[in-house]
DNA sequence: CGACTTTGACCTGCGC
DNA sequence: GCGCAGGTCAAAGTCG
């Protein structure tokens, strides 16, 4: 079974890809819903290494979950894209990652570059137009989890978005092989 | 000393 | 209106 190879693989796209309708934020203030992205992840670390920094700001007890959910922020202060981060309470083994917004920054720097990760593949999704396809060059899996393939990668274009804005379209995954064919590579298919 | 994490309090939305 | 749960804030603590 060639895709056990991994020990980091993609379990199911949970594909909470949606716009939400605008909520109220204190003092009458509009917060708008970013589209959202969430997936489940097979790791044994909660926070997974995808090319950007991430401050924490949040940590709260789920229901019905015996492990806590965390709450980041990319640090970039421009950018306003979060994700949380929780363990499935069905396999302790799952994580499950949702991505909120879109980068518009490239990521932070890649001290061991060529290594692709699955978050970052859907980072990538998040931060590009849909009509293009890129990953992050040099994007990395914890040190703990290293991987045994390295999938190859495409720099990215320069600027590709501004900051603080919100997408007009939602954005939409790679119609001809589906996000599967971004993460794993011919080889393993 | 700056960057980051932790954690309790607070705010907000939603269902009843 | 009330209570619960999710989400965020911000002060304090930790680390390099």
């Amino acid at each position: 079974m060639f895709f056990f190879k991994f020990y980091l693989f993609i379990l199911i796209i949970v594909g909470e890809m949606f716009f939400r309708s605008t909520k109220v934020k204190k003092k009458g203030q509009k917060r708008i819903r970013q589209p959202r992205f969430a997936f489940m992840t097979k790791s044994e670390v909660d926070h997974l290494e995808d090319g950007y920094r991430w401050r924490k700001y949040g940590q709260k007890a789920v229901k019905n979950s015996p492990f806590p959910r965390s709450y980041y922020r990319c640090t970039n202060s421009k950018c306003i894209v979060k994700k949380r981060v929780e363990r499935s309470s069905e396999d302790p083994t799952t994580v499950i990652t949702t991505y909120e917004g879109q980068h518009c920054h490239h990521a932070a720097g890649f001290p061991r570059g060529g290594i692709i990760s699955h978050e970052a593949t859907f980072a990538s999704h998040m931060s590009t137009p849909p009509t293009s396809q890129f990953h992050y060059p040099g994007m990395r899996l914890p040190r703990e989890n290293p991987p045994s393939t390295v999938v190859q990668s495409q720099p990215l274009p320069v600027g590709a978005r501004e900051c603080n804005t919100v997408p007009t379209q939602t954005p939409q995954l790679p119609t001809d092989e589906g996000l599967l064919g971004d993460i794993v590579p011919h080889g393993m298919r």
